[in-house]
DNA sequence: CGTTAGCACTCGATCCAAGAGAGTGCTAAC
DNA sequence: GTTAGCACTCTCTTGGATCGAGTGCTAACG
């Protein structure tokens, strides 16, 4: 059932203005409003409607009137109005990522920590790994009498490395020679994807091979894991304590805590392969702790079909137009920046 | 002046008292608790002077005494018994630190992890690194038409490396020689001590070189940059607003927003070449908004020379007790496993 | 028939006074 | 030096009274 374009309206003004003042508004502060040209006893009437269709709630009786999960997701979906950024925001966006020949953990550390002061909430922000690692070039080479050095840079201009230390001493002309014919062999292949065979192969065909490929394998499944174990970058949790809804410490504490979990936080938001903003609303979480909290979230390219998020959480009391231009914005700039591949940064670890 | 034994035992057992209960104690608790086998009255006058003496202090007329920071100081320095620590705790430990090939901030951080689930508090790491960073090795390879990457192994076996974008195509071949010009001529040095001559010689003396060595000497550059910003680890933040000294939400606040700047925490306590634990208790910070917190912190050896920091962040009230036998057996295992070298986990960035 | 004024009613928030209780400091006796 | 006794102070809790915002319902209005 549609609802009246009033009654949208209303639920609209009811929205915005709790959204402001975080008290539960009642039929004269609405008409006072100015902008619904009818009396406080028709609100109430059109409200009591609007609860019963569960777009607001009532605290008790004698409150006014808040809108229900429901009803923010009819006001993100159709009722919110396109909210333009100030310049001095757009301003201190673009001086961060001016900053070149940063890393992009840093780069989204720093964004991130201006999304967070610019909105009064936490923000977070993680790059979406693509499935495959594939091999640029690897490097081995002896460091000291029984270590070695295993350098990696994927296509993606990433580079991982390790120091392994070797229970013999190193002979640097097999590793070499083991580079060599690794990068011969697998480059441009994703190093996830090397078969068992294709090992036993190599270290049958470079002498002394053997004794160092075990290393460089268990330096892949590694990364394997290392790849698949996404941390999100979280910046600005204790703004959480300056708004009205975690006045009460449980809840602070609890949403504080499920936010400490980075790997979790990882998974907070499916990754979108579009750049539109998305909301998870209250209950439209799953974690339990996220019950009464909203999170808005975007996604930009980092390049090569790799995407990162950027968004916020916080109460699900939020000013979402506002968000919403700040994300795309964020989002905009960032993907500008790093899809561009003018300034990759470089990706190390 | 010396107080009376008495005296200590009394501000001992206040501490004790104040520390479990988080109550003001009175003198009919305190004579309750036996140790003292003397009546109330004469515990009032005691703790009278104690409090004129600056041990203790009196919230408002009709409530108990609770220490000063002196108090504590005083309680630290001399009346503190030892702890022991209970099994389970120590084998808990162990099984983070038998979790071999790690990074060393990753072992940091699940070290801190236990360490704030065990007391309740935020607990904070940091690998404290030395003055130097020496040459081992250096490495400069194409990784495609126009972009390279330089990879230096530091003696300590820590690894960096970075992509770089050339302006024209990349010629490996003059790479290749400056990587070996520059591994011959400054190997083992200190990579932040060449000096600007030593770089013209260099361009001199390689053909080409000139094209590439500005990239690497903005490498080095940059290097120090990151070498002498610090960031703690730090974990459980959460946990402050489980004691009741953060009951009132201001407080809490400000102390989290405090710790949410990790270079900040990095340099909250000065770096100690003892393994003795330190204390630093409310205005004894320097921080305006730790004057009310105390950091308890250690220190244990990571090798060569280089020591990291493992501490606890909490309320002046805390069980410096417990917290010291707890901490001191963090950073000697940590220190066991570290600097034994055989299990020298890759500090790759 | 939608809209509006009027009105009784509900219920949280605030205020205030009274009382309980914990703990003190002082004094005088042991 | 130690202790019992006691008046005093101050916080915290409790309960009732009041306030006021806001509702839902009803009846009248255009």
């Amino acid at each position: 059932m549609e609802l009246t374009s009033r009654k949208k309206k209303i639920l609209q003004a009811v929205v915005e203005s709790y959204v402001q003042s975080a008290e539960p508004v009642g039929s004269q502060a609405l008409a006072g409003r100015g902008e619904l040209n009818v009396s406080p006893a028709t609100l109430r009437h059109e409200m009591a409607e609007l609860e019963a269709l569960g777009y607001l709630e009532h605290p008790h009786t004698s409150a006014g009137r808040i809108p229900t999960p429901l009803g923010y997701r009819l006001f993100v979906n159709e009722l919110m109005n396109r909210h333009r950024l100030a310049e001095a925001e757009r301003e201190a966006l673009d001086a961060v990522t001016r900053m070149k020949q940063q890393k992009i953990d840093r780069l989204l550390l720093e964004a991130g920590d201006l999304l967070s002061s610019l909105t009064q909430y936490p923000s977070y922000a993680l790059a979406l790994r693509s499935e495959a690692v594939r091999l640029l070039r690897l490097d081995l080479f002896a460091t000291a009498l029984y270590t070695f050095v295993i350098v990696l840079v994927s296509d993606t201009h990433e580079i991982k490395n390790k120091v392994v230390r070797h229970k013999a001493e190193v002979v640097d002309e097999i590793l070499r020679a083991l580079a060599l014919h690794i990068n011969h062999t697998f480059v441009r292949r994703n190093i996830f994807d090397i078969s068992e065979s294709e090992w036993s192969e190599l270290e049958r065909d470079v002498a002394g091979a053997a004794e160092y490929s075990p290393a460089v394998r268990l330096f892949f499944h590694e990364l394997r894991d290392e790849h698949e174990e996404r941390e999100a970058i979280l910046t600005g949790q204790s703004r959480l304590l300056d708004h009205p809804e975690y006045r009460d410490i449980a809840k602070a504490r609890s949403l504080l805590e499920y936010l400490s979990d980075r790997r979790e936080l990882a998974r907070l938001a499916p990754p979108s392969p579009s750049s539109a903003v998305q909301f998870i609303i209250g209950p439209e979480n799953v974690a339990e702790q996220l019950q009464n909290a909203s999170v808005v979230v975007t996604s930009y390219p980092i390049g090569d079909g790799i995407r990162g998020l950027i968004g916020i959480i916080g109460p699900t009391r939020m000013d979402y137009a506002k968000l919403t231009s700040r994300l795309s914005y964020f989002a905009g700039r960032l993907g500008d920046f790093l899809a561009s591949g003018e300034d990759l940064p470089g990706k190390d670890e």
